[in-house]
This record gives C-alpha cells, structure tokens and sequence, in this order.
DNA sequence: TTTTTGTTTGACCAGTCGGTCATGTTGACG
DNA sequence: CGTCAACATGACCGACTGGTCAAACAAAAA
C-alpha cells in the first residue's frame, strides 16, 4: 500500500539541497512570499527541475512543516516526570534555546505559518503536539501541587518558554541590532539570563 | 519647503481605509506575500484607486511602518526615571501586554518586517528606538547598582519583556488552540502571569 | 554497443503581479 | 444653476507567477 521507492543518491542530494534553500526562503518570506525562481537560484537548480523532485511549490512547503514537526516537540518530550522539577524545566530552557541558535531557520519557518494562520499546521497542533502539551501541563501541575515549584499559571509557564527562546531566533536582526555591532553572540548570555529568570520564578 | 496640502474628509477617511486594509493583509502575509488586489478587495476600493491615494505599494507598507513606528516606542518612553524601580517596570510590562491586546495587527506587522530581515526597518531602528534603548538599559542598571532591583542583564531583561508580551499577539493562534476552545480571554491571565514572573525575578 | 531508465532543461503557457492611462463621475463652490 | 477640480474606474501593459512538456542528456543495464 504504502510504496517507498528506495531514494537514488542522487535524489537524496537534489531533495535536500532544494528544501534547505526552500527553508531558507520561506523562513524569511513565508509561502506566499516566496517564489519558485527564488528557491531555485538558493539551490543552484532550474526551475523544472525542481518541480521534477517536488510536484508543487506548497509541497516542498509541506515537506518542510512536517520534518519540522517532528523534531520541534523533542525538547519538550525530554522532560522526565520522573526527574528533579526545576532542573528540568531549567534543562527544557536551555534545550529550547540551543535549538534557536542551531535552527534558528526553522524557528522562523515556524513563525511565519503561525503569523499566517497556521493554514497548514492547524490541523496538526491540535493532534499530538496539543496532547503532549497537556500532558505537560498536568506534570507541571503535579508538582506545583507537590509544593516542588513555586505556584504559576502552567501554561502561561509553557508560553514563557516558547516565547523567551523562540525569540532569540525570531528576532535575531534586532537583538543584533541593539547589542551593538560588536557581533558578540548573544546565546551564552541569554543562557544565563533565562536561568536566573526561570530559578528565581520557580523556586518555591 | 514641507509643502503639506491639508487632506479632504474624502482622503482622509479613504486614507484610513486603505491603511486598515493594509495593515491586515501585509501582518498576516509580510510585503512580498501581500497583492495590491487583497488590499482593493479589503479596503472595498478600486486597485487604481488605491494608487490615486499611495504612489505604490510600498509607500502603503512604509506609511503603516511609519505609524507604527512612531506608537510602539511610546510604552518604553514613558517609564520615570524617577518613579518606584519594580512598579515602573511591572507598569512597563502592563502597557506592552495591553499593546498587544489592543493592536495585535501592529504586532505582527512589526514582526514580519523584522522576520524578513528589517530591510526597511534596519536604519530607522539604529536611530531614536537605539537610544531610547540604551538610555533605559543605563537606567535599569542604575537601579539595580543602587539595589532597588535584584542584578539581572539590562538589555535581555527587555528582551524578555518586549518577547513575552508580543508573543500573545505574534502567536495568537497557537495560543488559542493551546488554551483550549473555550475562547476565554488569555490576557487577564497572562498579566497576572507576567506581573509574578517579573515581582519574582527583580525583588531584590 | 545498444537500450532503457532516470535526470535535466529551454521554450512555453495561462493567470496574476504592480502599475498606467484615458475616460467618466462626483463633490465643492461660485 | 454651471464650472472646475477632486475622485473613481474599466481596460490595458509588460513583467513575473506556478507549472507543463517535449526534447536532450546521463547513467546504468542489456
């Protein structure tokens, strides 16, 4: 049923370098923004040929949410109920951050569909993503209740997460902006800043 | 010089449509991914029309950046150097959220332009909103070399600020499907939220 | 070598893009 | 009322959009 045509190398080669420099546009452009030309000249491909490797331009969109979709939730998946609640949560921090600075491109893929609408995530976030996002909130919950962190909103907690990292690489030319040119990378700092924040909001 | 030909109450109001029009199309699709004809059929006037009242479509998106640009500092400036350290920047904290209730449009319009790279945003960021920045960082380091807030980053404590309050309105739509259908209000919530996050974090 | 299959592209298409223009309509004002 | 400037639009333009296709090329199988 399923058929999985064994990819050539070649193939494997043209897919990847298409939707990295999809990635690249449309993280800055976002769908609409974006045009076919655009992603071929990024990728060193004609045109054709792209739409040889993908039957539409919203397909190499597509492509690109749904690997994003894998691996975007694993950071929260790590949390382990089992472990110490603010180190934890403080670990998801700095998992979350690190991922803004090593992805900073699928961060802002994932902004630009959500400031769109999420016309095609929509669906999806409210399958597994919603329930691992309640299933953590009800965790959190737990050991609030249990007097191991201080008393907050759980998901308001979970948005301060997102929003505080996420926006290391949402707004990047801005935070580079106001740090001064001298170009010093900001993530070893934001590490500490939001460790502080989160130990002092937390502690109960 | 600044010849300023007063506008007609026809202008004024058809102006005003457009504008409105725009700022709809262009926060939820960026520059590129926005059509002339969106903001016609939007604004409920004729695509020649618009271009009676704005040379280009550009000059539509620089107006509304013009404007915004203007307001969206007005929070920050009004933070008193001379007031009580903590409840200026709890009230600082308060008045962004409310931006973000209030005019979530501007929110997100101000986030495409920075996800596309500021290309029009960039000069004008590094005059007036540079300085005010600054001036605010050396103020919040005063307070806290004085001891009337505990020792955090100045400038990622903005960060902080201006990430978690505009993400309510930037992500808007994740935050409604994570929130639950029940369509409640997440702001009230999320400034009691804010205002325990930031008590927490900058009681000395 | 020939054949076959997989890969690449120049030329092209219909529809849409931002923008123009000549013409028509409306409103302000004497 | 008449007049004139302000306002509005249908028809159109060249450039670009996503996408097609037949023909050319390359790689592997025969």
């Amino acid at each position: 049923m399923n058929e999985t045509p064994p990819l050539s190398r070649i193939q494997k080669k043209n897919r990847r370098a298409i939707l990295d420099a999809a990635l690249d546009v449309f993280s800055q452009y976002g769908f609409r923004g974006t045009t076919l030309d655009q992603i071929a000249q990024t990728s060193g491909l004609s045109k054709p040929n792209l739409l040889y490797y993908f039957p539409t331009k919203e397909d190499i969109h597509t492509t690109l949410l749904d690997e994003l979709m894998q691996d975007w939730q694993d950071p929260m998946r790590a949390i382990d109920p089992e472990g110490e609640p603010l180190e934890e949560i403080l670990d998801y921090v700095q998992r979350k951050l690190e991922m803004s600075r090593d992805f900073p491109r699928e961060s802002r893929l994932f902004a630009n569909e959500i400031l769109q609408g999420a016309p095609q995530f929509l669906d999806a976030l409210k399958g597994g993503p919603r329930h691992l996002f309640d299933e953590k909130v009800a965790l959190f919950q737990t050991w609030m209740d249990q007097g191991k962190l201080a008393q907050v909103h759980p998901q308001h907690l979970i948005f301060s997460i997102w929003s505080l990292t996420q926006h290391y690489a949402d707004f990047e030319v801005q935070i580079r902006i106001y740090l001064g040119p001298e170009g010093k990378d900001p993530y070893p700092e934001a590490g500490k800043f939001l460790r502080t924040l989160f130990t002092r909001m937390l502690t109960p």
